[in-house]
RNA sequence: GGGACCGUAGUUCAACUGGUUAGAGCACCGCCCUGUCACGGCGGAAGUUGCGGGUUCGAAUCCCGUCGGUCCCGCCA
């Protein structure tokens, strides 16, 4: 059908009989000459249609459309110098056509341009449903080719370290904790259910079990949650397991991993090993267990002093367990206004979504006068206000804004209104550099935190995390008591304060195993029946441990610089996980559901 | 479950404080044009202002509901 791809042409093709196919990029009729671009997936190329090659095949010429499918034959020849275009590969050149074929003409509106000229921002909702569409733009063709050349590059550099990929099932077991189910009903077993896998964690244990050793997949997950835009309800896992290793060798192979494809893709090398942090020191420094330490303005706890001072929602913070703690916005004096922090200014919007009540501060002015509301400066007293300012580094011109509550609210609020700030105040570059690209292992995870809303114990990660040995101590007997206080061998790799995977080490002993899972809440009479082929192979020869797992869409969307999972994926969901193209999901037939044992009880609305 | 923003021609946008026949670019159709490359020129067609209701002499505009999209909170080990 063709002899050639259209960008792949040249000067030293010129002279040469070539077939092109490709799609109209777009025309330019002149009336005596007509040019076309015709572009296919390597590019874009100038067809020059001549009235004297043939009266017939120039009035089909004059008759198409962008978008249109053609295939041409002519003869590559040089453009006359002064109409060569730089801004082409292919434009030394161009091709004298000598036959025209339309092989699909396009009929009726096309729903926008694919022309990479229209720089128009296409609203999403016309982009999803006409998502074929949009994939020929150069953007998503140029994401989809990059995550291709990503996923080579991973199983590449797997294969060079000795794993191999195996698929586990995607009809399943329910786990345990987590995320919602989706469900899928069984016909042949009347009245049950499979799950789809929220990650393949217990399958590739099992291959461990089995003797694999060193396993990965690229793995379709499915959680049946709330979207955003760097989440959906099916999206892609790099998942990685490995026998006989420590929690050393497993993140030195994932650094390299990662090293690896930021070369590849981002032509960057980045500085190894990357830094790490523990849990305590992440949330204690800024908050949050995925920490963006591209720039300062971390938090600073400063109950000791709040706890003596009679500014009340200070000294009520520390007494009622919660906590006051405090970021130094440098030079912040001149770049924010106090209507921003008050009630309706953008800065206290942020800190409100969080479920902050506000933002109390203190300006810094010369000679370290501070400026504040009247409750905090008659309540400070000249110690109090020196030790402030010296732990937070304060100087003039500077502006320290606090949180004071139930401290996972303070470390939430503090959080997020640095990154605000940080995005505000420009102190992010964007540039691709190795300091621009800014990873960090979060180690040291508790094993368990409390729901208070459910009063138990949560696994923080998931109940197959090997507990810390120090921790946890050597005597069975006290395990259960040791463990709600155990940190766990797992850690978190964290890219510009995005979390970008995780794993652990995991329980090989079965015995650990159910009193992990007793912790949680789950008795050992449950964990034989949901678990129990589990906790078998674990007294079967279950050779110690541990793996990761990436959130593939999210490292392609940062690969490509893209600010929603939606552009790395070539067929996503909508917020409400809907597809747009096939109008998915949809009703069934009555049929399908009686052949399924279901029947429909629907809300009805009030 | 909750909060915020958005929906006008195929598409991207405009339409003042509620006031004549809802405008423009691109795309589409017709005519002209032999070196353009986001070609150019002249003309034309194209609208249930997402949908339903209300307020009003009068609604794209204000109010209520609803559908859809985006961002966020909850949720997501």
């Amino acid at each position: 059908m063709r002899s050639n791809s259209c960008g792949d042409l040249r000067k030293e093709h010129i002279s040469t009989a070539v077939t092109l196919c490709g799609w109209i990029d777009r025309c330019r009729d002149h009336g005596g000459v007509i040019f076309i671009d015709l572009r296919d997936s390597s590019g874009t190329i100038q067809i020059t249609v001549d009235p004297d090659q043939g009266k017939e095949m120039f009035s089909i010429a004059e008759s198409l459309r962008n978008e249109s499918v053609l295939q041409i034959k002519g003869v590559v020849r040089a453009r006359p110098l002064e109409a060569v275009n730089s801004k082409l590969k292919t434009g030394e050149i161009e091709v004298l056509a000598s036959e025209l074929n339309v092989l699909n003409p396009v009929r009726g509106n096309l729903p926008f341009t694919v022309s990479i000229h229209d720089e128009e921002s296409i609203r999403e909702e016309v982009r999803l449903k006409y998502r074929y569409l949009d994939l020929r733009r150069e953007r998503m063709s140029k994401n989809l080719r990059t995550r291709h050349k990503t996923i080579r590059t991973v199983r590449n550099f797997l294969e060079e370290e000795g794993f191999i990929e195996i698929e586990t099932p995607i009809l399943t077991k329910s786990t345990p904790e987590g995320a919602r189910d989706y469900l899928v009903p069984s016909r042949v077993c009347e009245g049950q259910w499979f799950a789809l896998p929220q990650s393949p964690q217990i399958f590739k244990q099992l291959l461990m079990v089995g003797g694999i050793e060193k396993y990965y997949q690229i793995a379709r997950c499915f959680r049946d949650e709330d979207l955003r835009a760097d989440r959906q309800p099916e999206f892609t896992q790099l998942d990685i397991e490995m026998s006989f290793m420590n929690q050393e060798q497993i993140l030195d192979l994932n650094e390299r991993l990662i090293a690896t494809i930021w070369k590849n893709i981002k032509g960057v090398e980045l500085p190894r090993p990357f830094p790490r942090i523990t849990w305590e020191q992440a949330m204690h420094r800024f908050g949050t267990d995925r920490p963006d330490t591209r720039y300062g303005m971390e938090l600073h706890d400063i109950n000791d002093i709040a706890r003596s001072i009679k500014f009340k929602v200070f000294s009520n913070a520390v007494l009622s367990g919660g906590s006051v703690k405090c970021i130094n916005v440098k030079g912040g004096n001149q770049s924010i206004s106090n209507v921003r922090i008050k009630p309706g200014g953008d800065i206290f919007s942020e800190a409100q979504k969080v479920g902050a009540g506000g933002l109390a501060f203190i300006r810094v002015r010369e000679s370290n006068e501070i400026d504040t509301i009247g409750a905090i400066k008659e309540n400070l007293n000249e110690d109090q206000k020196n030790e402030l300012l010296q732990r937070t580094d304060a100087e003039p011109g500077d502006l320290i804004l606090f949180g004071a509550g139930e401290t996972s609210t303070v470390n939430k609020t503090l959080d997020r209104i640095r990154q605000f700030l940080a995005k505000e105040l420009g102190l992010i570059s964007k540039e691709n550099n190795d300091k621009n690209w800014n990873f960090l292992w979060v180690v040291d995870f508790p094993m368990f935190e409390f729901n208070s809303d459910e009063n138990r114990l949560e696994a923080l990660h998931h109940p197959f995390c090997a507990p810390n040995e120090e921790d946890l101590g050597h005597n069975p007997e006290i395990w259960s008591k040791q463990l709600p206080k155990s940190r766990a061998q797992a850690y978190d790799l964290v890219l510009n304060g995005l979390e970008l995977g995780g794993g652990s080490l995991r329980i090989h002993n079965s015995d650990l195993q159910k009193a992990v899972l007793k912790t949680v809440g789950i008795s050992e009479n449950e964990a034989i029946k949901q678990f129990g082929f589990l906790i078998e192979a674990l007294d079967m020869g279950a050779p110690p441990h541990g793996g990761l797992a990436f959130g593939l869409d999210r490292i392609m969307m940062l690969l490509m610089g893209e600010e929603s999972i939606r552009e790395a994926i070539a067929f996503p969901k909508t917020q409400q996980a809907r597809c747009l193209m096939t109008q998915a999901p949809s009703e069934t037939s009555t049929l399908q559901l009686e052949e399924l044992s279901i029947k429909m009880d629907l809300k009805t609305p009030e």
